[in-house]
DNA sequence: TCTATGATCCCCT
DNA sequence: GGGGATCATAGAT
C-alpha cells in the first residue's frame, strides 16, 4: 500500500480531491491498534463562501485548523456524542476540509466491534460519519494531526473505481445553507452497503 | 458564568 | 417516524 503524499492534500480543487478519495484506504494505528476501511462516502466543504461548512462563520479557536495547511486532521465533536473525522485540504489560509461519510471496513475489525461495542460486522459498524468516528477511535483530541504520519494516514492499495461508479448528491444535514445546500458535493460509491442516507 | 445548539445515531412506537 | 442522548463551542449576559 502506498502512502498518500502530502501533496495530494494541498491542492486547490476540493471537489476533485474528495472523489479521487472514494476507494482510497483510511488507516489508524493510534498506540498500535491498527484498523482499516475502504471509503466509500465523502463530503467536500468549501471554505468561507460556504454556508454550510464551520468555517464561514470566520476563524476561531475551534476552526483554526481547518485555516491551516492541508493533510490533517479535523476531528469536530456533533451533538454530543460523534466524533466527525474531515480532512483538511488547500494551502495555509484557505479552509477547505473534506468530511468522511462511509468506510467499508478491512482490516482490525475486531478492534472496531470492540469500540462500537457491537456482537457482529455488519453494516451498521462504519457506516455514517458518526460510526465511521467511532469504529476507528476518532477523538476531538485528534484536531491538528498530521495525515501522512504513522498513527494515522490514507493509502492506496490500488484499487481502481470507473467514473460510472461514482454517484453524487446534495450535503446531507444541510439543508439550512440556502442555495449552497444544493451543490452536488456529496460523492460515493454507487450501490455500496456502507453508503449512509437514502441515495445510494 | 450561563445557555442554546449542532456536518448524528439508535431505540422505541 | 419521532425523540432522547450528551457535551464542546460560541455568543450572549
Amino acid at each position: 500500500m502506498k502512502k498518500l503524499p502530502l501533496s495530494f492534500y494541498l491542492r486547490a480543487d476540493v471537489e476533485q480531491i474528495a472523489k479521487e478519495l472514494l476507494g482510497k484506504v483510511l488507516v489508524t494505528n493510534w498506540g498500535g491498534a491498527f484498523t482499516s476501511g475502504r471509503i466509500v462516502e465523502t463530503e467536500a466543504y468549501a471554505g468561507e463562501i460556504d454556508n454550510a461548512s464551520h468555517a464561514s462563520r470566520g476563524r476561531t479557536p475551534r476552526t483554526e485548523v481547518i485555516f491551516g495547511t492541508g493533510g490533517t486532521a479535523y476531528v469536530y465533536l456533533c451533538y454530543g456524542i460523534h466524533q466527525m473525522f474531515n480532512i483538511v485540504t488547500n494551502i495555509s489560509g484557505i479552509p477547505h476540509a473534506i468530511l468522511i461519510r462511509g468506510v467499508e471496513p478491512m482490516e482490525g475489525t475486531g478492534i472496531m466491534l470492540q469500540r462500537t461495542g457491537k456482537k457482529k460486522v455488519d453494516e451498521t459498524l462504519s457506516r455514517g460519519p458518526g460510526n465511521v468516528g467511532k469504529a476507528f477511535g476518532f477523538h476531538t483530541s485528534q484536531c491538528g494531526f498530521s495525515l501522512v504520519g504513522e498513527e494515522l494516514y490514507i493509502a492506496d492499495d490500488g484499487f481502481t473505481i470507473k467514473p460510472s461508479m461514482i454517484g453524487t448528491s446534495p450535503r446531507i444535514g444541510v439543508d439550512y445553507a440556502g442555495d449552497h445546500a444544493d451543490w452536488h458535493f456529496r460523492y460515493f460509491l454507487k450501490g455500496n452497503k456502507y453508503v449512509s442516507g437514502k441515495i445510494r
